[in-house]
Parts: structure tokens; sequence; C-alpha cells
DNA sequence: AATTATTATCGTAATATTGCGATATAACAA
DNA sequence: TTGTTATATCGCAATATTACGATAATAATT
């Protein structure tokens, strides 16, 4: 089928699993990851840094401004992003949460 | 494509990544926190309680094996999966370093 | 206005994921 | 041995994701 069956799932096991998923390719992490390097805004650079074609970078940002942890604002004939760190360590403490209550030893 | 370049990214963001995608869905978060609630090991009553084929729940299982976040131990006819705490502590504390490490702000 | 540079979106192909029924496997019970 | 119970695996259908070329949109420059 394909498609997950969020209906059967809470509201935060779903907000959880897609902070998650987004988190979940190697060309958003490396991204996130540049952008910090950088410790300022990017722009195209990124498409030569990572390898991938320009649309797909554009695809995977989207992605992460998605879910609120870039921010980006336009500047002359691009667009800077930049990590929203309010957002980043909001969702770091949320990741954190099921961590530490989602704990068991049985075994 | 569908297909990930993980070639051209390094073994720790696609290890990285690998961790957040197998977090990344709501029934692999739902295990997690049934395991925790009733801090014992589970046996097929996870497939009545989170509603998903047997077939179903045994994949996501295997999923969550696949990065060492469960232990399964035979126990008579059926298998005891708990989470394994050392490694449970040793992807909080990588996530919480990728977290931690990629932080920057210029906006 | 025309050109250039940068990012977004569309359409599409290829691969991955999700979910399930059917079946296989394994261990115990009668 | 036969039956029962529990889990794993196979094979498939449906949907999602990844990636990219082509094109659109936007803003600065000439």
């Amino acid at each position: 089928m394909g498609i997950t069956k969020t209906q059967i799932f809470d509201q935060q096991q779903n907000e959880l699993a897609h902070f998650f998923k987004i988190l979940g390719h190697p060309a958003r992490i490396a991204i996130l990851q540049y952008i910090s390097k950088q410790n300022a805004c990017i722009c195209n650079d990124l498409v030569e840094e990572i390898g991938l074609a320009q649309a797909t970078i554009s695809q995977h940002l989207k992605e992460l401004k998605s879910i609120g942890l870039l921010k980006g604002e336009i500047e002359g004939k691009s667009i800077c992003y930049c990590i929203d760190i309010d957002r980043w360590n909001e969702i770091q403490e949320n990741l954190n949460t099921f961590f530490n209550t989602t704990k068991t030893n049985c075994c």
C-alpha cells in the first residue's frame, strides 16, 4: 500500500515521527551541517557543495522549512536560509523528551 | 529515481540519517512507547494494541532491531522484545551531538 | 526592455516504503 | 504425531520518496 495509517496513532506520535522522518535523509543532514559550518546564510553554493541538482536541493530545503527548522529571507536576488535556533532547540527538546520517557529495562 | 545517493555523503551523515529514518514512522514510535509502558517484554499483544496486521508489526520490529534498539530473546513459543538501553542511550547521545554541534544563528 | 542570476515548481522516471494475506517456521501441548 | 500458538518471511499492490531536466518566477543589472 505505501500509505502510513496515521489515523491509528495520536498526534504526538505522528508529529514526532514526522520530525524524525524529515531528518532521516543524509542530504538534509548535510545541508544543516553546511549552514552551521558557514555560520551564515546559504545560497546556491549548496548545490555545488553537496552535489545534487538544484531542483533536488530546493526540494530538500522546502522539507526542512516545512517543520520550521529553516527560515529564509530574501536578500538581493538570492534567498538567505538559516537555521531557526528557537525551533531547533524546541525539536531537540521534543526528541529528548521522547528518549527520556521511553526507557525501560526488562531483559 | 527514488534512490538516495549515499555515496556523496560521509558515513556519519548516512548513519545519522538512518537512525532518524528508522524512528520516522508513527508505528515504530508507538511500538517503543508500548514496550516502555509495559516495562516488560512484549509478545503478540502488540498486534492488537497497535492495530496493524501481524506481518506489518513484525516488519517494523525487524527495522527497530536492525539499528539495535530492540533485543529479542526466545521465551517459550514467543519472543521477548525489549529496548536495549545501552544502544538507546548511545543513539540518543549521537542525536544530541548532532543537534549541539549543528547550531548557528545568523539571521 | 532585455539580460543575467538565483530559487521554485512541474512533470516524470526510478526506487523505497507501507501494509497485508498467505505461507513458512518454531516451540510447546495433547 | 497432530494441533495450537507465535513470529518471520514471501510476494504483491498501492503510495511515497528521491532525483533531475525543463521551465517559471523573481530580482538585480545593463
